[in-house]
DNA sequence: CACCAATTTTGCAATGCCTCCAAAATTTCA
DNA sequence: TGAAATTTTGGAGGCATTGCAAAATTGGTG
């Protein structure tokens, strides 16, 4: 079934829009570009932004459809035998051997992050994505264990997993704004991860082990 | 030394203001009054609401001062044979089983965590303030350890008892807001306690135990 | 008391994000 | 070609926030 002709346009228009805005943004900060500029480099009136972009934020961090089901997609694939945070640790360790630009592992990363960290709307932005991988996080996991309602476990396990998640991805970016390169903190972060999984308790480790057959 | 009559009309007017934005936000929430709206109730100019306060937000969650040195100063204080983390739960118990309004745990406290909940810049302020709380637990533990610059390991163990610290907030918070009331919430959040114990793995609750002396 | 200097309050203008609404332009389809 | 659906646009307006300079208030001095 074919594409209508409105349809192709109202796709292209929109990526037009956003990478015009995520170039000037990476080029002269969030706070300094306005919408108003933005338009105008794409040619459009400051309304048919706001058609596509609800706020100025999701002009600049758009493609966040697929991180937020990340923890949750690795814990209900993990392997038999294998428990949720030895699985999200596991997929983890791959893309960060894989210097994967998945996770912030790629070269020009750096200004991205450095748009990211001056601006306090992108930050609060960002915290909330967070949240909600969380959520979805925890909401794997009562599938998965068939938790009772009121059981806080299933809460908390997903609690350390994010935190492990974050504080991974936090490095990540803390390292390529310094400056680093992505071969050199991918080393780094992979003893990290080391670091991380002997801190983390031996509930967590064990939880929701998939079981044979 | 006397302080002067214009240091106390300051610190009056200040207070003033406060008072009166926080009662009209957990009248008809945060984002429905406007600066203007306080500005008219307290009987002063918009610019001199500015004058004291940087932002809207500021209105509402003014004394935080205390709270951004809590985990910090908790393990300053801990006892001797005592841990990081250790010190922390026990502290932690301690106001909870207190029914302490420190912690939330309070009559009337569900409004205003319900303004905080639906008001994003609020939740967004709360978040750097964590971030704060974090940043000072770390800072703590590195002087109480002396660990070496390049060392993960205070901000891993930091981030360890900041999640804890927040996940009882949080869910004092929640169940608050649930119109559940104070001493009910108290004994959940006691069990809630134990359960992030058997959580937390060795390295984090043997983490920086006060020598003898 | 009168006056000067420091401080605080205020008014005014402007920027920028965002919303609402209705008119104009464009595309689809019969 | 013409009606219907959809997209784009213009304009007005609300609100947070900033900058600036005038006006009011206060503290101390002669």
């Amino acid at each position: 079934m074919a594409e209508g002709l409105r349809e192709r346009k109202k796709r292209e228009t929109r990526q037009r829009i956003s990478d015009i805005a995520t170039g000037l943004f990476l080029e002269h900060g969030f706070v300094t570009v306005t919408i108003a500029d933005v338009a105008e480099a794409a040619d459009v009136s400051v309304n048919t932004v706001y058609n596509y972009f609800p706020t100025k934020e999701d002009l600049f961090l758009d493609r966040t459809a697929d991180v937020v089901d990340r923890l949750a997609r690795w814990v209900r694939g993990r392997d038999v035998g294998e428990s949720a945070a030895a699985a999200v640790l596991r997929e983890l360790r791959e893309e960060v051997l894989a210097v994967s630009p998945r996770l912030g592992l790629m070269e020009g990363y750096d200004r991205f992050m450095r748009v990211v960290h001056d601006a306090p709307p992108l930050r609060s932005r960002l915290w909330t994505l967070q949240q909600e991988i969380q959520d979805n996080l925890e909401a794997a996991l009562r599938e998965e264990t068939g938790a009772a309602a009121g059981d806080p476990l299933p809460g908390l396990i997903a609690g350390q997993i994010g935190w492990a998640h974050q504080t991974v991805v936090a490095t990540i970016g803390r390292e390529m704004v310094a400056g680093r390169n992505p071969r050199e903190v991918s080393r780094e972060v992979l003893a990290l991860l080391d670091d991380i999984e002997e801190l983390l308790g031996e509930k967590v480790l064990n939880y929701a082990v998939r079981g044979d057959r």
